[in-house]
DNA sequence: CGAAGATACGGAGGCTTCCTCCGTTTAACA
DNA sequence: TGTTAAACGGAGGAAGCCTCCGTATCTTCG
């Protein structure tokens, strides 16, 4: 496609390969030293000069977002596949399931996590839309069916799951989450109608109305 | 030998006001600052060498365990009061409440949680002690009067807790963390019998037999 | 009271990391 | 092949962590 109307110069070859380099050179180090390893240390793997690094990724978060927007669209993907599941909540059981198993395998899930949950910086956006947008279509089915309370957000949703990863690194955590997570599922059913406890509505002002 | 073994020293006055100014200093500082706040800072702070803080304190994990010592009593008395509550679950889910509101007052105490929840350090006993014993009080009492499921733990139900908090600084996470927490209530009440809808034995291996 | 010895003080200094700035190098384009 | 914009890289200042040890101060006991 020739674009003409772009004065814009082909982008350095030197540049494309060190910015490969950094990326490679940052999973590693993040993965094996966590997410508070040495920028420098980064660098020097990279064979390339701290000032390269900055360069590319100004801050900590953007080196961050560019190593696991990966798993972020993988975990997003899956969501995609479930919508097809007959019973909606167990598809969102299910994700929830598989978030636990990403954050277990990919050692720097949990800090991408932490980058989509932690609203701030502006670079998080792209991370915390697609997981928003996941859970958001699981949950909406499973609201539409009437399984679940219309309570609650995706946003929410997706915190709490990240609140039940932040453990991550307990001997016992995995088994613990699953089991919260599907506590935390177990609460987002409707009550059974008919005899409804009406529980926590009774102490906090529900923030929607509750089933007309 | 003669063991007079306690006649220990008079501990000296300067080292007692000192670690006293230290503590107030770093109370300061680290509501204000955070967690991740200078300790030397707080030691000029507290008008006092960097060298009097480490010896007080030889980890920050130390500081802080003794500056928020206090603020895990409370929130562990809050549950014996509570016990005597007429409903249990009630009385749980109040618990849970008041700790949110302990974390949004106190801006410290989610480092305190951290370190209580996070099992590590050897300095974290105490607060994981006595706040899983505050919690299994409740918790305890709510499955005896057969009204929760028992195969969660206490452990679980703090790491759930804290988990719930942890986004404790974005703009509305308080309500977002209460929302959350009657949720995840909801989900531990016992299915109502008869009816059970057998929703995460399903997919997971009961951890425990439900009734069957 | 006054000396002796135990204990605590404080901050210099070595180390690590962060991040910026700018002189030098190099790839793209004509 | 020359020009020039873009990229490189690392020196260096700022900040924080933590240790070490000479000096100051407190307690004890004669």
């Amino acid at each position: 496609m020739d674009d003409h109307a772009d004065h814009t110069r082909k982008p350095r070859a030197d540049a494309v390969r060190n910015r490969e380099r950094v990326l490679e050179a940052a999973k590693a180090v993040f993965n094996a030293g966590g997410p508070e390893a040495s920028l420098e240390a980064v660098a020097k793997r990279a064979g390339v000069g701290i000032g390269t690094l900055y360069r590319h990724f100004p801050t900590r978060e953007a080196l961050f977002e560019a190593v696991y927007r990966r798993e972020v669209e993988q975990l997003s993907e899956l969501a995609e596949q479930l919508k097809n599941a007959k019973d909606p909540v167990e598809a969102l059981r299910r994700w929830l399931r598989s978030g636990v198993e990403f954050v277990a395998t990919k050692k720097g899930m949990m800090a991408a996590l932490a980058l989509a949950v932690q609203s701030g910086s502006e670079l998080h956006a792209f991370s915390f839309e697609r997981l928003t947008k996941a859970i958001g279509s699981l949950l909406d089915r499973a609201v539409a069916a009437g399984e679940m309370r219309a309570d609650i957000s995706p946003e929410d949703l997706l915190r709490a799951f990240f609140g039940m990863c932040y453990v991550h690194d307990q001997p016992g955590w995995q088994a613990t989450a699953l089991r919260l997570l599907d506590v935390f599922v177990d609460g987002l059913r409707v009550q059974p109608p008919g005899k409804a406890k009406a529980s926590s509505s009774k102490t906090t002002k529900p923030a929607t109305k509750r089933k007309r």
